[in-house]
DNA sequence: GTGAGTATACCGACCGGTCTGTTTACCTGC
DNA sequence: GCAGGTAAACAGACCGGTCGGTATACTCAC
């Protein structure tokens, strides 16, 4: 359940470019962001970047995994307080997000936002991102079978559906109460499929 | 309700630019094409390119008002035929988005992309994007309204979430029956709210 | 003769990535 | 205990290429 530090390998210098990389490219945006600017942020010459994550391809593949590991976690956090309910657990999925929108999330999905800069599909962030909506679809489908839902499969993608639909709601049109109001969705859609 | 056709004062190379441009910055995102590119592609020199739209920035602007201008038309066609009733224009509006998915949208939504990429808060593009998504929360709001729900803003939000959830869940997650699992579920929320 | 276009050269800035060489620190085996 | 090896980091110059944007000069058609 804890955090699986794939991070442990890293020298210290390495942990810095990685921290830096991780915010800038978020809050920049990854195409627009060069290597020059993460050695200096993080103190370190691109000497030492290219000698721990060989290319700027594989630092945001690093940046994406550590992204990603870092909402699991939080995430991980309101799954466990909200018991094995399954409607709970599904709500708790909704608070979850309203909190990581209020303090992390102040551009959107990074997976998303990755998926659209990285047109190559060669480039293997575009796996990550890929990864990342699967396990979030297959959580959902998860809740929606223990629940007992009629149709797992689909009410597990319409509530995926809600989730990504209130981050782009929320960061792009700039609806404040997104997360609630998907949460609310959430649950009617819970209810009409004959969840618990 | 036809188009309004914002382009009719272009001359023929600058619409063969715009049409160039829309294509190459939608499928191989705009940070990625240069300038010179759209210039070969389009057969025409920077030159005149620059003479015709000035920046890149206002190519950008333009770019993001023809797709946009595009798919409104698309729905336009769609609400037409489904007749005056909100259900089924609701309905209607993601058998659009299905069609527009299969056709023309194999990267995702223009507007978040383009949210994506452009980072800088000046950029005029990312207010397009913005103008976008309220018109698109506008719309659903106004039809659940019309629908008589209880509470037609949190309707329209969550119908709108849906929405954006199914490009997200069939670009990036594949899942290819999207605007399908999303019209059901929106009817069900509209059941729920007590729509007719 | 003015507006739309072509052709081409050019600008400074920045891009991702490589290179040579030096310093520091820790481990290990005689 | 000291030599030898190695990993990690430093400093900083350098590479070819592309970026958005500009300049000059010429053609053509209404």
């Amino acid at each position: 359940m804890a955090a699986m530090t794939p991070t442990a390998p890293l020298t210290p210098a390495a942990r810095r470019v990685l921290e830096v990389a991780t915010e800038l490219f978020y809050t920049r945006g990854i195409n627009t962001v060069g290597m020059e600017l993460v050695a200096e942020r993080a103190g370190v010459t691109k000497k030492t970047i290219y000698d721990r994550f060989g290319s700027k391809q594989q630092l945001v593949v690093q940046y994406l995994r550590a992204r990603d590991a870092r909402w699991r976690e939080h995430l991980g956090g309101y799954l466990e307080r909200a018991g094995d309910a399954p409607r709970a657990r599904v709500a708790a999925t909704f608070d979850a997000l309203e909190r990581w929108m209020d303090e992390e999330n102040p551009r959107g999905c990074a997976m998303v936002n990755a998926y659209a800069e990285l047109s190559d599909p060669e480039h293997p962030g575009r796996a990550v991102a890929e990864e990342q909506k699967r396990w979030l679809h297959g959580l959902y489908a998860d809740l929606a079978e223990r629940a007992g839902a009629a149709d797992p499969a689909a009410l597990g993608d319409a509530l995926a559906m809600l989730h990504e639909g209130a981050v782009v709601a929320r960061n792009v049109t700039g609806v404040r109460d997104a997360a609630r109001t998907a949460r609310a969705a959430a649950d009617a859609l819970m209810t009409v499929h004959g969840a618990d």
